[in-house]
DNA sequence: CAGTGGTCTAGACCACTGG
DNA sequence: CAGTGGTCTAGACCACTGG
């Protein structure tokens, strides 16, 4: 593998700002002088930096400088980039805590979604950092879910371990107060606000292979979504 | 303001592809030939196609060219749908109600993002059937809302009215807890959760035109974002 | 093989920030 | 004002695709 010098160097640099080498949106090194340090060219530091910024680690403003980002965690929506994802650029690990794992019969809404009766239900905590994000629980068919073990959905995404081709998902956002179980998973306050999204997930065919509940404390979490035409502008108004 | 060389290529080559002068899944001119059909350096011409490669338009394989992306992606994924649009398919008549227009000094946040000192800003609540289902702030650089009245941007949507073509948007969405002078326009209790959206809204060179912020009522209001493409699903996994 | 995109250099001019 | 990032040029070498 040839070594792509930009990488090496936002690799690096995303090292010396997680090692707190620079305050929070203290400034960093002038490109200038990345220039020297790194050896390499202006636009090679710049590409460097502007792949950190995609990854919302650093910032900058002309005439002043680039600065440590003191973002909140962003999910993408429109450029597909995961949460995790996104986490791991900055160096947090990602990890899964199954809080439940068995075979259930489905509720309402989920036998209204999935249309079978018996289900496996996974309730589960992500964590970044060892901080939790999140409290998911995932519905799949029960002969879906047959050949799935409790370390198998720790340890990977859900739909990877289904064996059917996934063709896509529909997700609800929507704003919600935390239970009082939520809240002390998440460590929030009871009744703060929380993002509350729910997924259904179909096969190339269409058909619903899993339902999912994502809850998520407002103060860690936002959604981004770039709406390129002016058609999706109408959105709101 | 100054024209940036490479956002003119890019919605140049957007104008193109968008015209069908190549195939979905065509070659479209090597960067070499654009340097020329353009006059600008490959650097310029690619910080273009990189752009366009963004927004999920076109693609690239080292050593065979650029292509129009067959998979819109993006596209696919701005089809957002809200309450609105749903209560006006039924027929429910939606209504801008103005509380407030006037020229003002901006924020450091409008500042920040439209980058002028004066603007025209204007709050309005937006209703359904006679039901306020948002409270909205819009702001926008003073000269470009210099020949807008109130009368206008209670009759249309704010980016109609621009002397400008819109290119796109990015919105951003979180969780929040109603703020009193919120609540009591939204008729929710103080303290109930709602959705807090910000979006910029960019002209087709990139430069933001537009900065609003939007609450919703939770119990009112869920955003739907259809993931079509497996690599979506990622998302929260 | 000729042609393509991916990476990189060493310059340049400019707008902008802060003092 | 000196220093900063934003944009741009005209080169270069390389890995890769297809014929």
């Amino acid at each position: 593998m040839r070594e792509i010098r930009y990488r090496e160097i936002a690799a690096d640099l995303k090292g010396r700002v997680d090692a707190g080498e620079f305050a929070a949106g203290g400034l960093l090194p002038s490109e200038a002088d990345l220039t020297r340090t790194y050896g390499a060219s202006r636009v090679t530091i710049r590409r460097a930096l502007e792949s950190l910024r995609e990854a919302g680690l650093v910032d900058s403003r002309q005439g002043f400088g680039w600065f440590v980002a003191v973002d909140r965690v962003r999910q993408n929506l429109a450029q597909l980039s995961t949460i995790e994802r996104e986490l791991a650029e900055r160096g947090v690990t990602a990890e899964r805590q199954i809080l439940d794992f068995g075979f259930v019969t489905a509720n309402a809404r989920v036998r209204e979604v999935l249309g079978v009766e018996q289900v496996l239900r996974v309730r589960r905590l992500n964590l970044a950092g060892g901080v939790p994000f999140a409290r998911v629980t995932v519905w799949c068919p029960a002969d879906l879910g047959a050949s799935l073990s409790r370390a198998d959905v720790a340890a990977h995404p859900f739909y990877e371990l289904l064996p059917v081709t996934i063709g896509g998902a529909t997700q609800t956002i929507a704003a919600a107060l935390a239970e009082p179980a939520d809240a002390k998973l998440l460590e929030v306050p009871i009744g703060s606000p929380v993002l509350r999204c729910e997924r259904v997930t179909r096969d190339v065919d269409g058909n619903p292979v899993l339902l999912s509940v994502h809850v998520f404390p407002a103060h860690l979490t936002e959604f981004v979504v770039d709406l390129p035409s002016p058609t999706g502008l109408s959105l709101v108004e």
